[in-house]
DNA sequence: ATTGCGTCATACCGCCGCGTATGTATAGCT
DNA sequence: AGCTATACATACGCGGCGGTATGACGCAAT
């Protein structure tokens, strides 16, 4: 079996490619998956679709890698802010707002994997483009587990949050990725600003959430 | 001008058009607008694509009646639960509960028009398709203010949430229509618990970070 | 029986988009 | 100078999908 799915070994992209990826993380992510042509993203860049094809195997491979990307990006981002705080709730405040931040940069990308990866799982006809899809959902899970061992190192022991808070806790940080994009030009203060305010809310949710649960049963 | 386009005067709904309606909703939610074809939603009812051109003019038009009664059903369940209320804070949890048990069930509806509508109105073609769409997307919009408002009055004089807190908020409410579906099949007791157990943290979330905000700034 | 209308099914058109096959220009190597 | 590999552009095949045109079948009214 060929090892060339490794989904950790990513050398280097070349300056070719990395025009490629940042047209189609733009184009998949205003379109979608299936509203974006190869055509439309060549056409982009001021080229056509042989050049797509000559660096990527297929549209999902594409697709693929736009988010492949951008999750190892995302990842170094939280291991750095998860690394100076030995303290469970710190951890997890700046675990929050550096996801939060890291989606508001990458932000096409990351609407890409977010919003289009069924879309691209339906489309994909080769199996290497199917197993490539697969190991990315794996990688979304692990990457969300990440965040669960940290809410339960966070919340108090006897009142652990459950799979569907933690769910809507991330999709609560997932949230910036469908704010309308008019207000993007932001400074870089007022995005780091921006998403410790929502890593907050989120936080603030689950944890109260949590800790007098089943109280309020009665409307 | 025709009043055909009236948007709140739906007298009733044929038992043809509402399993087509039924079809169309299932088969958008689970592929989205453009993954699902008119041919795949008449063969989901032993029908061919004549039988849908029938009742409606377009993909966009069937589109939206799908969306424009789960809206319609939503408001009805809204009003009905946030009428018995008038303490702002019971109101404003009794809407939360009502509006995340409205998408639980209703899911494949609400699933279409929270994630689809973008990519119908860029396939729209017809005129008549836009401004419908159009018309759904203000009605989205009104409801959301109604949130809006009795989060407002809800909340705490001095500290009132921000336009961030409050989209925010929503979307966790929404989050449950990214669920996977696979204990879709719980009682109705069930749902009505994990639909109160959502809302409320959602409410501790906007409630609770917008009453001692910009406090802790700093990790 | 005939006419007309509602209710579909069937057949077809046109377009678009993925993928591929082929040509071409440039750079590097010998 | 030739030979080869890289890096594209161009052109085409092919299937799928939205939309339309046409026809068939039943039923109700006359």
């Amino acid at each position: 079996m060929p090892d060339d799915q490794s989904p950790e070994a990513q050398p280097e992209r070349t300056q070719a490619e990395r025009e490629i990826l940042a047209a189609a993380a733009a184009l998949f992510s205003e379109l979608g998956f299936e509203g974006a042509s190869l055509d439309a993203v060549a056409k982009r860049m001021g080229a056509t679709k042989g050049r797509v094809y000559h660096y990527f195997r297929s549209k999902t491979a594409l697709f693929c890698a736009v988010y492949q990307d951008a999750m190892d990006r995302l990842e170094a981002r939280i291991a750095a802010a998860a690394a100076p705080h030995a303290e469970p709730a710190a951890r997890l405040s700046a675990m929050a707002a550096a996801h939060v931040a890291a989606l508001i940069e990458d932000r096409a990308a990351h609407r890409v994997g977010f919003i289009g990866i069924d879309a691209a799982a339906r489309a994909a006809a080769r199996a290497d483009d199917h197993a490539a899809l697969e190991a990315l959902r794996r990688r979304q899970v692990s990457y969300e587990a990440r965040f669960e061992a940290a809410i339960a190192a966070a919340a108090p022991a006897e009142a652990a949050p459950d799979g569907t808070a933690v769910k809507t806790f991330l999709l609560s940080l997932n949230g910036v990725l469908f704010f309308r994009a008019e207000r993007q030009g932001a400074r870089g203060g007022q995005k780091d600003a921006l998403a410790r305010r929502i890593a907050r809310q989120a936080l603030f949710g689950v944890l109260a959430s949590a800790t007098h649960t089943e109280e309020t049963t009665k409307d």
